[in-house]
DNA sequence: GAGTGGTCTAGACCACGGT
DNA sequence: CCGTGGTCTAGACCACTCC
């Protein structure tokens, strides 16, 4: 049984991937223990465990103890996206960017961000407004909540030159992310500010922290249509 | 330096998440090396190695030979999502699922479809319309084109029972994926089959599959404005 | 050339979970 | 109980890449 010495975990993976989809191992077989396939492919036992707990993680394998490593029957997929900051992805097509702020304003939580991202009723936060342009025309509209019983210094930044994800990010450690991707269609801000009709479609990405379940931000980013995530595998 | 013994790697993880959250290890710092670490964390360098690896991985650091491990300026953003199936994504609200089959036509790939996704000139598809619907109301317009020469199986299946995705996961269950989201005006076909205006907002899910290379199948899912995608971290 | 991460090994012990 | 994966160790060699 002893195949070509010296396999990597990584051509490891590739060839258990190709028994997958070549059918050799069709779904809900169970696969040979490590000791097995370390003895089959030649190889140490932790690197077959490499290879077999990153296709676990990548979801086509189930591992348990003593019930072994399972192929899945439905591959789990997740799409894995790579958020970069607006900055770096228009300075990536080689645009020029350029940041503007345009309404900043410290005062209560209203009260569908305090049911939103859990507020108390006495929290002030600090309300900012931003345009984000590629080559002079506006990429991102960005609308911002912070805060200020969390982050209270940010009560002392102007923000006119200081992106607040940026600034954000400098000094707030966090805990938790959650972020959502909709469609929507442009409000009369938008409109105005994205430069497009109302009514339009825009592509939108909310996204609120947490350090510790206190709340930290919660920034809404608007983008016209015909921006596009593309899943980095 | 020998600090508490018999720290795992997801404890070094988070010890190590900690000073960078905390400020110890602000962005652009290099860090000790692995052999510094082990020492330090009374662990092997292996145990070290794969804190590092997996914090690598997650986007807060970067690691070059020769050069080290350093702090990543703004840790990559990553969004992890899970794709249900429509099926399951509709019954998990314990709404009442249907699905309708619109339209099944073979023909040659247009020009378009052969260069997305790398159809050679006399490839023949199979071309698809359907709703899935929750509670009789419109939830996703699928617009779908299997490539024949890949699944020729397609050819003899009705669809009129089987949802194309499900059938097609069932029989070519380990293929690459590429999906993007984007928001869109509706056009005329969506408009109708989703019930909305035409150049309403809609979410737009495109995806794509190969195996080996091969490309199996391209489709995009409609959604209405409203529709949401949500991750965790 | 030399420092650092990338990987592999052979062996060990542990933890979970079927039987 | 006992098979299986989960993790750790101490040591080794290799491959980049900066100097």
């Amino acid at each position: 049984m002893g195949q070509n010495r010296k396999q990597g975990y990584a051509e490891i993976k590739e060839i258990i991937l190709g028994r997958l989809k070549d059918g050799t191992w069709p779904a809900e077989t169970r696969l040979p223990d490590e000791i097995t396939l370390a003895g089959s492919f030649g190889c140490a036992r932790a690197t077959v465990n490499r290879a077999l707990r990153e296709l676990a993680d990548e979801g086509f394998l189930s591992r348990k103890r003593k019930s072994g490593t399972h192929v899945n029957r439905i591959p789990q997929r997740q799409a894995r996206f790579q958020i970069p900051s607006v900055r770096d992805e228009i300075e990536a097509t080689r645009a020029r960017y350029r940041y503007h702020l345009l309404h900043r304003e410290p005062r209560q939580a209203p009260a569908w961000l305090r049911g939103r991202i859990g507020l108390a009723d006495h929290d002030q936060v600090l309300h900012l407004h931003c345009v984000h342009y590629a080559d002079n025309e506006p990429f991102q509209f960005e609308d911002r909540w912070i805060n200020l019983t969390a982050v209270p210094s940010a009560a002392d930044e102007s923000f006119d030159q200081r992106l607040p994800g940026e600034w954000l990010i400098e000094r707030m450690p966090y805990t938790d992310v959650e972020m959502t991707f909709s469609a929507t269609a442009a409000d009369l801000t938008q409109a105005e500010y994205l430069s497009v009709n109302r009514g339009q479609s825009l592509f939108v990405i909310e996204r609120t922290t947490w350090l510790k379940d206190a709340p930290v931000t919660y920034a809404r980013l608007s983008h016209h249509a015909g921006y596009k995530l593309k899943t980095g595998y």
